[in-house]
DNA sequence: CTGAAAGCGCTTACAG
DNA sequence: CTGAAAGCGCTTACAG
């Protein structure tokens, strides 16, 4: 920018109101200092600008996994927003690793993001609470934050749990099983509640038989699924807690004789296709996504009441596999 | 800082060789400047940092879109890399399209981020050369830039097709489809290539009716197909050129009366649990991903030869649908 | 072991 | 209409 001001014979202040389309500039100024950019190939550095003016117009998304088929949506929904204000995304992947997590917040903090959307891993975010004293307004989505009061959009887990496995009983199931992500995952629990409150509120009794938490790892599941399946007394259905469940599930399910009834939680591609077209529990990753961004630049913009929490809907998608009967 | 520096009586300097815990501070000094820095909540403002440095330790990637099946295990695998570099990392979706690639990319360029990954949605890059020539190295995936000469990492997609239309000719095939992406899109050229090297060197004719490229939109597809399949003399197999036209494919094919033979270029979940089995041409996107974001690290780290273009084969994964014989 | 000065590349507030 | 000075929050190069 001296350069350019050198060049074109001119003082500081006058490149940088050409640069920024400022009014009050002599046409032929302005010719004088687009000449003067062009043949140095001046480029503004947008981070010493951004630095003298406080704000830096990007924000920070830190989610569970970005190659994800839930989160890959919401992120680009997250994207959209931030397109439409303007704002650049930092996106990292925490790995379900808590203390990536912080790792990940920590850095965007030192970059003085504007605000952040995190999808947590860590069940603790008081570490967060002097960047957002220091002003990095934070939405958490998909769960809710540990240890500290603040934003939050979710689906509404117990609730479409529920409806699902009440399908499942209404379809003349009694023993069900679920099988879900690790327990100290927030979702994970809300739809373990789900699920027993679905059977209570039917009277039937829980065989703890019947539920299994755990990672997802397709071996796990399979575990888990074979053995809900044996026995004098097997499961004639299954509640999966999440697609990568709902999955393995399938793949399990194909290789059995007698019919098991199944409903998943999470929509996914192609499950309409699969024979049976599998009934599950949509939820809306794009509008978690946009909800938690839109509710972001809202604070971003000066809206601070307090913190509030944003519960979509979910939604029963019936197909086939949830209407199987229990074998007789 | 000055704040930190003024309550803990002891000059910026220390303050700033405490912060990044450099040698010659006596152990009594670090723990006032500590307890002056929590105290004030001091956090360090690393923009300002790299402002002094010179490097900001960001990389841009600018993709189609983030919530593409296809590209969402590639951004994480660039993610994996840049994070094993301790870079952080900005994401943004061209959605195929030339004006917001430029956008995100001179976005990007302007944060003075270290290096650029993209996947290009222009045909046209000369935009890039100020900033290539200022020092922002730059790696292409999936598709070569336009009009630069610049670091390439791509999938065999013309031999790649190659094989799957053999495969189907293998399978006594003579009237084989291909439906693809729009033209202007390099690999869909590169793969409709593939298809009429297969065809000819089997020396058989094809059809001009049996190509058809455009958006991939389901509609478009689903028309192109089931013309293909009217007429007297229908194909018997289709080679669809990428995972949105396959997908489309499958649900066009699960109504046809009579088998039609498909063989899709991308692998996607649950290909092998649909009725029949799809075979594909599969590409390896974390590959891609790594191999680029590799490539870049080795352009930051001096790395200046020549630019390079590497191939990643393509595997052909049999599976049912691509050994339908043609119907008699 | 410690710190004052200069500077990274811009903008703000002010004066002419 | 134009520009010199000060400053954003740090680090570098140097001196003590």
């Amino acid at each position: 920018m001296k350069d350019v001001a050198a060049r074109a014979g001119v003082g500081l202040k006058t490149v940088s109101r050409v640069v920024n389309e400022e009014p009050g500039v002599t046409p032929d100024t302005i010719q004088r200092v687009r000449e003067a950019i062009d043949a140095l190939g001046f480029r503004r550095n947008d981070s010493a600008r951004l630095l003298r003016t406080g704000r830096t117009a990007s924000i920070g998304l830190v989610l569970e996994d970005l190659a994800d088929p839930f989160y890959s949506p919401l992120s680009r929904a997250v994207e959209e927003v931030a397109r439409a204000h303007s704002t650049l995304l930092f996106t990292g992947s925490s790995a379900e690793n808590a203390e990536r997590e912080q790792e990940l917040v920590l850095a965007f903090c030192a970059r003085r993001v504007d605000g952040l959307v995190v999808v947590p891993a860590s069940d603790d975010h008081r570490y967060l609470e002097p960047e957002i004293d220091a002003g990095v307004s934070t939405v958490f989505v998909d769960r809710p934050a540990g240890g500290i009061d603040a934003d939050v959009v979710l689906s509404d887990s117990a609730g479409g749990t529920r409806e699902g496995v009440a399908h499942l009983i209404a379809h003349g199931h009694r023993r069900i099983g679920f099988i879900g992500d690790e327990l100290r995952i927030h979702t994970a629990n809300e739809r373990l509640r789900g699920y027993r409150e679905a059977m209570a509120a039917a009277g039937l009794p829980v065989s703890e038989e019947w539920i299994s938490m755990g990672p997802t790892a397709p071996e796990r599941v399979r575990a888990a699924l074979t053995a809900m399946l044996a026995g004098p007394e097997p499961v004639t259905a299954l509640f999966a807690g999440n697609n990568r469940v709902t999955v393995t599930a399938v793949r399990v399910l194909v290789g059995e004789l007698r019919p098991v009834a199944l409903v998943g939680f999470d929509d996914f591609e192609l499950a309409d296709l699969l024979r049976p077209a599998v009934t599950v529990i949509a939820q809306d990753a794009v509008g978690l996504g946009r909800a938690a961004a839109k509710l972001l630049f809202r604070r971003l913009d000066g809206g601070s009441d307090k913190p509030r929490r944003i519960e979509l809907p979910t939604r029963l998608i019936v197909r086939g596999s949830g209407e199987i009967p229990p074998a007789p």
